[in-house]
RNA sequence: GGGCCUGUAGCUCAGCUGGCAGAGCAGUAGACUUUUAAUCUAUUGGUCGUGGGUUCGAAUCCCACCGGGCCCA
């Protein structure tokens, strides 16, 4: 135990002795911070005393020692509020030598004006509610070490006001959202996240062992198959908002486990769905923020609706990547992008090599929240085929700060076609695409009892919250970001 | 997986070309009854991420490892 601690402990320790609990096991508290300074605002000019009584608790996260008075700063989660605390005016003034920095106390006293104008509680009397045996992060820097913000989220919470608005806004984003379907007539649902088998996105899942049927279990990476089973089953309007788990690395865009929003609408396309993307998503941020302008990695983002619209394709080529109807096989798309110096490591596929381009050329450029239309189908085996053009399919990606936002698709509800869709993906598993999607037979059992036309999508919602909060890193919007096991 | 950067007091950071490990805040003791990054006086506090190596001498140079950050794949 360090000096610093010892300290505190032996504060601990003669509090007892004074016959004083440190850790008592209840407390009063009659207004927030907020709201003992909102009365103080609310006194007639030249009245600098409140006649109400309050008692306030919280934080002390600053104290101010001018010998026979001692000014307080408390901190609740509405704000901070000073105290003023006199010899004269109380009888356990000297155990105030018992109050560090970090240690909750209650306030009891009366609201007043300092004559600068601060509003303050002038305590009638005060007692120990939690004593800290920690100091908390230095009151002026705050604390800025990377690693220990993430990993001791609660010191980042205490000494940054910014986190604090940060999780906040993600908060109210998110009931924001809800609301937002919910007066849709959305339905929220749940399903679940242990499977026989993960599916729906293209990615690694991570496995975990069912002890009790003595058979192996995957994390969901996406929520799509499930939902669509309840559109089968008429539910025509549901969402889930719901944590899924990708097993891959981490870094500024990603997390092994993130929040995504799923929506699923019988009897609309993906033309309805970018309409409903592009209203939430403005909708959201003006009730949450009040602003349609985000300030992002350098750059202004304006999402006020309507949102650009162009075809993968047709970004491709005005991005300067290769036309595809030009280079329209695995063969020669291969052979264009490896003769303009593209890095196509093993990637054989013409979808696979089609969704290159499209992330070398396009995607970092697209900064102003953009939909990009009908994609190749080898990279869709979910999405419907487009009536004219058997190649493409109904979806749609919207990105933002030049990254992917969330994906949409008229969902294909054909079932023998799924089963087909399927089957080729089993054979770019079979060559080596471990992220190619499994059959999924009880899925296609449930689209053989018909599916109406639905649109469906998915976003992430700690991509959203990093443009609407400004923060460049999705670990600055994940209260607890994964880190690596620190080793003795 | 590769490259670059980084780790010094509880926190924020200095520490040059190798020569006694520093400051501010926090803490401790004292003064001060309207301060607010309070002020003033004195003062405690270090496995310089870990382990090797080079050297008369290493926070500093070299190697490996453990964390973290950024870029690339």
């Amino acid at each position: 135990m360090d000096e610093l601690m010892a300290q505190r402990v032996a504060k601990v320790d003669a509090l007892r002795a004074a016959g004083i609990d440190p850790y008592p096991p209840r407390s009063t508290r009659s207004h927030t911070a907020a709201e003992v300074t909102a009365l103080v605002e609310q006194l007639p000019e030249g009245v600098t005393e409140s006649s109400q009584i309050v008692d306030v608790a919280g934080r002390v996260v600053a104290r101010r020692d001018m010998g026979k008075a001692t000014f307080v700063d408390l901190q609740d989660s509405s704000g901070r509020i000073q105290v003023l605390l006199r010899q004269n005016h109380l009888t356990n003034y000297d155990h105030l030598k018992f109050v560090d920095l970090g240690d909750f106390i209650g306030v009891h006293g009366s609201p007043i004006l300092t004559r600068t104008g601060q509003p303050t509680v002038a305590a009638s009397g005060w007692s120990m509610l939690s004593k800290a045996l920690h100091a908390p992060p230095e009151k002026f820097h705050g604390l800025s070490d990377v690693e220990v913000r993430q990993r001791q989220r609660y010191l980042d919470l205490m000494a940054n006001e910014e986190a604090r608005h940060v999780f906040t806004t993600r908060s109210k984003v998110v009931a924001a959202i809800r609301r937002f379907l919910d007066g849709r007539g959305f339905l929220e649902v749940e399903t679940p996240v242990l499977q026989e088998a993960a599916g729906g996105a293209a990615a690694r899942p991570f496995a975990t062992y069912y002890n009790a049927l003595d058979e192996q279990r995957f994390l969901r990476i996406s929520l799509e198959l499930h939902l669509k089973r309840l559109v089968v089953g008429g539910f025509d309007r549901v969402y889930e908002l719901g944590r899924i788990f990708r097993n891959e690395g981490f870094g500024m865009k990603y997390n092994p486990e993130f929040t995504m929003l799923e929506t699923y609408e019988a009897y609309t396309d993906y033309v309805g769905v970018a309409r409903m993307v592009e209203d939430m998503v403005s909708s959201v941020a003006h009730e949450v923020l009040g602003r349609m302008s985000f300030s992002f990695r350098g750059h202004e983002i304006d999402l006020t609706p309507p949102w650009r619209r162009i075809t993968f394709r047709d970004a491709l080529i005005e991005y300067g990547g290769p036309d595809l109807e030009q280079f329209d096989t695995a063969n020669t798309l291969r052979a264009e992008l490896s003769l303009r110096g593209v890095d196509i490591g093993a990637n054989t596929g013409f979808g696979k090599l089609a969704d290159l381009a499209m992330s070398h050329y396009v995607e970092p450029q697209l900064i102003q929240p953009t939909f990009l239309l009908d994609y190749p189908i080898e990279l869709s085996p979910l999405a419907k085929r487009k009536p004219d053009n058997p190649r493409l399919v109904e979806r749609f990606e919207v990105f933002i700060g030049g990254f992917e936002l969330g994906n949409a698709y008229t969902e294909l509800n054909d079932p023998i076609d799924q089963r087909e869709r399927f089957e080729e993906q089993l054979r770019l598993r079979a060559e080596g695409d471990d992220e190619a999607e499994l059959m999924d037979e009880d899925f296609l059992v449930a689209l053989e009892h018909g599916m109406p036309p639905t649109g469906g999508f998915g976003m992430g919602i700690d991509r959203l919250l990093m443009v609407l909060t400004e923060q460049p890193s999705v670990r600055d919007v994940i209260l607890f970001p994964q880190h690596r096991t620190v080793k003795e």
